[in-house]
DNA sequence: GTGGCATTATGAAAGTACTTATAGTGGAAG
DNA sequence: CTTCCACTATAAGTACTTTCATAATGCCAC
């Protein structure tokens, strides 16, 4: 599930970008219109946190053109003013749903989780590569249609690779991701590898035509071998 | 069953969630429009009684809006003048019940009660899981087709499970069911952990074949062994 | 190739977080 | 006033995570 947070005041931005890359979101962010406008014109997102108030232009004016574009983007917008008029032109405008600042994390990430269920097409999922699968909802990782059991960082971890299949995944990014605050300006990943490391062991012992390579230099790389 | 009332006259709102709450309802309430739908959408309910004149915008708007996102939860709507237009539009909406204010407390509780009778699809339905079942009507539950007697919070959460088999259920979340707001921020779950065991207990010593499961990290998971 | 530096891997120990157990307090209902 | 239930407090056991020390590997220059 891909994310475009746009907003202007970088210590939110930086605050929500945290909170959504910890659930597995693919984040990016726009910090004013034009920007906002490029990116969306040039990418899709399955989900945009829409500031109303921007550098640049309203974001209810942004709102407005992704919907005559035929954007099939969910759009929650968020606005600082505990503002009637924007929430209720925003809704009118197409906009899924609405959130008044500040808020709490938990209730952005909770939102964004029924947006992601609901196009995701509600019920259980699961993401698969090679014989490996990982549903979310259960808890469940299955080998070759065995069962595996997994501790819950490796598991977080194997859930964000099965995410980006074949994509470099830099270990600062996986740290900030699967363990969030933990990493302040860690410059030694030994945690990383310890837990990667454990990963790798209970995926070949399982049998799995995957594996978490390391690429020098850069980070890991999920592939099918 | 969770109820959310959506109503601006405080006195009310102070009313009805005392009679609703004694009847064994969990009760939230939003007294306006926008925390009304921020509620809905965080949050899920199998009831609302809503207004229809509400500050920020009409409650017909928010049920149509409901319904939109597939919303299931039972609506009734309230109105205080007797207005024809309102029932016949809301219950065009979708709506599951209309009820002119002012209202006897009696008359909503057995209105709440049939919906709530009426969603658990009539007549006496029951969760089953492994040789265990669950009647939310009658608040039976048996184990190998024998009685068991559980408290209500023991219900609750048993009720909360049988409906996620397999899931992995977040002790947050779970609380947040079973509690409501009672869990503002709790970083102790000593509550919900005594309450699990003495579900367990029960659920063990009558002979069940599920088990709650605790995942470690994760929270817990019904399962059939 | 070989040496040197940087990066990644490993196994075991230390540290931390999570879960359960038990007893008991407080409060609501009758 | 009494009873019963829901929750709290305390404490202890267990399981997971990180750190530490050390080893292995990859890259680059010569």
């Amino acid at each position: 599930m891909k994310v475009l947070i746009v907003e202007d005041e970088l210590a939110l931005v930086e605050l929500t970008s945290k909170a959504l890359k910890k659930e597995g979101f693919i984040v990016e962010t726009a910090t004013d219109y034009p920007s906002a406008a490029e990116k969306l014109a040039v990418y899709s997102y399955d989900c945009v946190l829409l500031d109303v108030m921007l550098p640049g232009g309203s974001g209810l004016d942004l709102l407005r053109r992704l919907k005559a574009d035929g954007n099939r983007a969910n759009v929650i917008i968020t606005s600082a003013k505990d503002s009637l008029d924007d929430k209720v032109t925003g809704l009118g405008l197409g906009a899924d749903d609405y959130l008044a600042k500040p808020f709490h994390m938990a209730e952005l990430v909770a939102r964004m989780r029924s947006v992601a269920r609901r196009s995701m097409n509600a019920g259980d999922f699961a993401f698969v590569f090679g014989n490996v699968s990982l549903e979310p909802d259960t808890g469940r990782v299955t080998v070759a249609g065995q069962d595996v059991l997994l501790l819950k960082k490796e598991f977080d971890i194997l859930k964000y690779f099965i995410q980006r299949p074949e994509h470099i995944v830099d270990k600062a990014v996986l740290a900030e991701a699967v363990w969030g605050d933990h990493v302040d300006q860690a410059d030694d990943f030994q945690f990383v590898y310890a837990q990667v490391k454990n990963l790798r062991k209970k995926l070949d012992g399982a049998g799995a035509d995957i594996e978490i390579r390391s690429v020098y230099g850069f980070g890991y790389k999920l592939i099918n071998r």
